[in-house]
DNA sequence: GCCACTATTGTAACCGGTTACATCATGAAG
DNA sequence: CTTCATGATGTAACCGGTTACAATAGTGGC
């Protein structure tokens, strides 16, 4: 049955057949024990009996709530962001607010779109990955009072609210402990750097650490790469046939870095004994793989979890804490160990 | 500036200070091309100026169009979910209109009482996962005249709309294969059958066709896991350590697949030569592992196009093919091979 | 010059819940 | 018995775009 067939029936229905006013319907059913009981269970009865449905668009207007709540994300096709896609939607969900879901696919211009989009569509507030957006979309939400929180990263003192982590900080003690294993040859598979901050400040902090031991880390041995588990097969091929191959590999994600272990038993090169793989992320599969994978742990249900409750108490009219630190930690599996002997 | 502060400005403020009435403001701005071109110019120049942005409850009151679709999925973290919404959020998108999320997490009551949220929330229409589901969505649905598609099932002639494949004679074809290879011993990694169609389906399929063989699937060669791959390396350690294990394992999906295989290499259990695993879904992983996998392959992302254009065109008024075959093909690679011969 | 017709813009009703305010009933206190 | 407080319910205005209908201006034909 369409709508053109049926008419919607509304609180005028409902009330004309319960003999009230609609104002009773719309107390009684709202649950504010504001109306009698026997007299709301009766209003509620007769509302389920005609299937009622109260209209979310007068509601809304009404209101002045829309009780929605957006998220950009890069792609959802991507398990690290999914899972704190999930852990927000459950999270906002209790709180009795929907999610509206766009994707960026990496592209400013298209998140631009997708923001407007969202705002037009009534998000009351919005989630997102990483901080580096066009201006417009901090502008737009600053006009139209949309609290906001960038997620994936920590900047306190900046002008955005996050929830995350730092993203150097934490290169940075991936790269230590290799330096501790004895690692002088470090190259890197990165994720993407342009218009991902997160990606860039990993390399930054790969790089700060070397040098700061005097190390560099040569073009050669920065390899930049897409999101996907080819291709860091392939970026781990074209490291290890360098003419000097180096000992330890850090990868900007799981992804990547599960495309280089696979690699390595496609070539038969011995991890951690020749080359030493260490990751970021901790995805599931990450443990299951042989040599498992010593990774980056990033909590990222916590981290869509926070994201909830910023938003939902800024929502409430909360004044809230604007950055929130989420803590990583190395997870030493096997795919690391000391730096072979030079021979 | 949060709401609190700043009054929000709406059509009769623009209209206000374009010196135009507020049909003038919603004519300009819906680009009907109802209004002379300088003075629609003017006004979307006023409006963007003022930062007006309309508000979505009242457009939609008065259209008595929401714009939104709804997607109920058992996660959004698992890849081969995630990859269909993608699409289908694309593709609404472009139409025009957002997506509005909800997650079941493989539980009826917790998927009607999301499919009852995201009608509140006024989605017009609805797409799911798999078919088998309370009645009470079904009716609802049905009076309140929402148009929906269940996708990854395909039964024509059932009364609901479908676009997905026969998980039954897919499951068969693969199992035909194993037979064709001269495997008699098959085990098989499901996913949990209740309230799942999809994965009941396949474990049909696969005795149907074993016993069409003259062949059976005994209960200890039938492990059912959820979807984990830490749940098909367990599975897969238990099946290889039956008395008389099976020379070939078929998985109710790739995730169990993947970590079949894997357990095979902690194991140092040679695939294929000992034992052939054939997945089911075809995940970005499957090609990239050693041995690669042998898999079924389900073009999702086609399937959520092909759910959104029916949707889409339901909303468009427009009679749409209840059932939508999505073609799925067996992809040979190297984690199968002839049965080992008996010793 | 006048009429018919079209193009453009304005006025105000409408979409359907919600809620401020008014009304009425009941009961307790004086 | 009156008065006031309390609680339950009804009336109708309101939220903010949209659009039917009205009004007005402009155009071409006779």
């Amino acid at each position: 049955m369409n709508d053109h067939g049926a008419k919607r029936i509304g609180v005028r229905d409902v009330a004309k057949a319960a003999g009230v006013s609609t104002a009773t319907v719309s107390r009684a059913l709202s649950g504010g024990g504001k109306v009698s009981g026997p007299l709301a269970s009766r209003v509620a009865e007769v509302a389920t009996r005609l299937g009622y449905v109260p209209n979310s668009a007068a509601r809304s207007l009404a209101l002045m709530r829309s009780h929605r709540i957006g998220a950009v994300i890069p792609t959802i096709d991507n398990a690290i962001f999914a899972r704190g896609i999930d852990a927000l939607q459950q999270r906002i969900g209790d709180a009795g607010y929907s999610l509206l879901i766009a994707t960026s696919h990496y592209d400013l211009d298209r998140e631009w779109s997708q923001v407007r989009s969202l705002v037009h569509a009534g998000a009351e507030a919005l989630m997102f990955m990483g901080e580096t957006r066009l201006p417009e979309v901090y502008d737009l939400l600053a006009n139209a009072g949309i609290p906001y929180v960038n997620t994936g990263v920590y900047s306190p003192g900046g002008p955005h609210a996050c929830v995350g982590f730092d993203n150097v900080g934490a290169a940075e003690r991936a790269t230590r402990y290799l330096l501790q294993l004895g690692h002088r040859r470090i190259g890197m598979i990165a994720g993407i750097q342009a218009d991902n901050d997160r990606a860039a400040n990993r390399v930054i902090g790969v790089r700060q650490t070397l040098g700061a031991a005097g190390l560099a880390l040569p073009d050669a041995y920065l390899q930049e790469r897409a999101y996907e588990t080819g291709a860091g097969r392939e970026a781990f091929r074209t490291l290890m046939s360098l003419p000097s191959p180096p000992t330890a590999i850090l990868c900007g994600n799981d992804v990547l870095a599960i495309g280089a272990i696979l690699e390595s038993l496609h070539l038969g090169i011995a991890v951690p004994e020749r080359v030493s793989i260490i990751g970021f992320d901790d995805l599931d599969l990450a443990t299951h793989l042989k040599p498992s994978l010593t990774t980056m742990r990033v909590p990222t249900a916590e981290m869509g979890q926070r994201a909830a409750d910023y938003l939902l108490g800024r929502l409430a009219g909360r004044r809230m804490p604007d950055a929130t630190e989420i803590q990583v930690s190395l997870v030493v599996r096997d795919s690391t160990g000391p730096a072979p002997q030079e021979g």
